[in-house]
RNA sequence: GCACCCGUAGCUCAGCGGAUUAGAGCAUCUGUCUUCGGAACAGAGGGUCGGCGGUUCGAAUCCGUCCGGGUGUACCA
């Protein structure tokens, strides 16, 4: 695409000594390959009439010999044609093993913040975004030439602690822990919640004063705190290791909140001695970012001295600052937390911190109630178990699969492409409704469906072993839908990349998928009496399509099994 | 109140650096089928793109305004 625009590019330069920078399209097939509506463009500042200027571009066109066709239709669309035997030529071209990578990035190191889970509840599908959309966004980032570091901001610190001890020591016992282990302190974290806020109602405080003890005992490196905390966090990690490792996703670090906090409190002190923070006469900490627009002021500091997501935060930034000068930090992180992060953003760029910080943020996952409106699921109505979802999802792959000899790997593969898949159907930002059908698709626009395209291309071609053949015969006119689609790859890494919306990868994923079931359908590759130069052309094009899928897949997270 | 997000087919969602006839999946209906693997393919019906106004030769797309829904708005994370 890059090449057919600079042509159309060189041609307007030469005609209008104009640098309007061409935009291709992809018109109606009757209407041609390519389309750009630059003609209309140019009306302005060159002073003709559309058509006009269409009608000498086309003729300037038409000269390069590089068009099957050239037309000019409506109001100074010009439609290009292009062989397919052209197109084939120039994906052989652009062709190499990195197909579809580029080095936008060139080098430049970006930090990854995901999937970040809480330690004090289950793994929920509330994190499947963070974790499924920020690990594609790290692939994003590597396939586009950046330097990637990954870190789990593990929310091991805080008030969960405290309500968790208090909630302990009120409803439950070493025996109920050790049987019930995460689901366990699941279930203390919400009851005790429950208690607070049933208390608060009351108009009383007595066990929210008990978290805050906690909090200020561990604080202080009281031992029975520090146990309690250590008990709870080995259960917790234990579990979020395994339904990551479950996920296929993984980080290089993980900093979680309670390595940061200490820091924080440093970190604090030195804005109260600079004069960037305010201490109230109650003892909180606050900053003021009235110069950013932002009137609310950001506390850093609770008035009983310890420490908040704020006050681990900025450590987080600082230490990073020191340790890897990011050009680029990305959190994956909920859409509630928006505010917060332009806070946070605000008082980084008044401490002088020039890296780009980058809130990548997702639209809630909902639930439909009883009455049909949405509603944002939540521990208080139930949520789902990201274990229970990836069990549910192998049950059905399984259940499809059953008689056909499919391994157990590969079934896993299956599953977790539906459910993967699913988080990109949408826009990273629109609100997702959870409903069990959707993220088990398993046919139409589905994880599955492109798996499956994938896995016919290449059993085709472990079947029919392709080799090296002189094509020059061969007009790939079959071919042409796929050569196009295939043509478009690397901008649609591009484009992703820069815009960090991985959904745009699934969207073109599809695409393929769609345009190589098609052709199965009416072009026989390795039947009947295909010619050996007609099959190895063939082979040639699903060889490229075989990558494109795994790299495109693996983008996504998602894995080509062998069978399924 | 203010800030941000959303409103496109019965449902779930694309498209929104303007442009030739607004798309996909699911659901419904009809075909294809002794398959290089049917988790497939071909086709049908279904839309005042929330309302109104503006910019433009041209608006689902940009701007304004109103309506409807969601989220946030310092001692939670």
């Amino acid at each position: 695409m890059d090449k057919i625009s600079k042509i159309i590019q060189d041609a307007v330069f030469k005609l209008f000594e104009s640098e309007q920078t061409v935009q291709l399209s992809s018109p109606d097939p009757q209407f041609g390959d390519y389309s750009t509506n630059i003609a209309m463009q140019l009306a302005k500042t060159v002073g003709k009439n559309p058509r006009e200027i269409a009608d000498s571009l086309a003729d300037k066109l038409r000269e390069s010999g590089e068009f099957s066709e050239v037309s000019v239709a409506g109001p100074g669309f010009i439609n290009l044609r292009v062989s397919a035997k052209n197109l084939s030529d120039l994906l052989e071209q652009s062709w190499s093993e990195k197909y579809g990578e580029n080095k936008d990035g060139d080098g430049k190191t970006v930090i990854v913040e995901y999937p970040s889970p809480n330690v004090a509840k289950p793994y929920s599908v509330g994190h499947l975004r963070p974790g499924n959309q920020g690990w594609a966004v790290k692939r994003l980032m590597e396939a586009t030439g950046w330097k990637v570091i990954t870190d789990n901001h593990i929310g091991d610190y805080g008030a969960p602690f405290g309500i968790w001890v208090v909630g302990f020591l009120e409803f439950s016992d070493d025996e109920k822990l050790d049987n019930g282990g995460v689901y366990e302190l699941g279930r203390i974290y919400i009851r005790t919640k429950q208690a607070l806020k049933d208390e608060a109602t009351a108009g009383e405080r007595q066990l929210a004063d008990q978290v805050q003890e906690w909090l200020l005992k561990l604080e202080n490196g009281d031992t029975e705190a520090q146990e309690y905390s250590r008990r709870f966090n080995e259960i917790s990690l234990a579990h979020i290791h395994e339904i990551m490792n479950r996920m296929r996703i993984s980080t290089d670090l993980e900093l979680g909140e309670a390595f940061f906090a200490p820091k924080g409190k440093q970190a604090i002190q030195d804005l109260l001695s600079k004069g960037i923070a305010i201490q109230n006469p109650d003892g909180s900490v606050i900053v003021k970012l009235d110069e950013y627009g932002i009137d609310v002021p950001f506390l850093v500091q609770k008035s009983n001295g310890t420490a908040l997501y704020s006050t681990t935060d900025i450590a987080t930034i600082l230490y990073r600052e020191s340790m890897w000068h990011p050009d680029r930090v990305i959190y994956a992180v909920g859409p509630e937390q928006q505010f917060y992060f332009t806070q946070l953003f605000a008082l980084a760029k008044k401490l002088g911190i020039k890296t780009e910080l980058i809130h990548l943020w997702f639209g809630m996952i909902e639930q439909i109630n009883e009455d049909g409106t949405r509603e944002k699921m939540s521990s208080r109505k139930g949520v789902v178990l990201m274990e229970e979802l990836l069990d549910q999802a192998e049950t059905r792959a399984r259940e499809i699969v059953k008689g056909r000899d499919v391994s157990d790997e590969d079934i896993k593969k299956v599953a977790l492409g539906a459910i993967k898949f699913s988080d990109f159907m949408a826009d990273r930002r629109t609100n997702i409704l959870f409903s069990w059908d959707n993220i088990f698709a398993l046919s139409g626009f589905s994880g599955p469906y492109v798996q499956y395209a994938a896995v016919r291309v290449n059993k085709i071609l472990r079947d029919n072993n392709p080799k090296y053949a002189e094509t020059e015969s061969y007009d790939f006119e079959p071919e042409k839908t796929i050569i196009m689609k295939l043509l478009d790859y690397p901008e649609v890494v591009k484009v992703s990349a820069r815009d960090l919306e991985p959904h745009k990868v699934a969207s073109y994923l599809y695409e393929l998928a769609k345009d190589l079931n098609r052709y199965y359908e009416q072009t026989p590759i390795a039947t009947g009496d295909v010619s050996d130069i007609e099959k190895q052309a063939r082979l040639g094009i699903l060889k490229k399509a075989s990558h494109v899928f795994a790299h495109g897949l693996s983008l996504l997270g998602i894995e080509v099994p062998i069978r399924m």
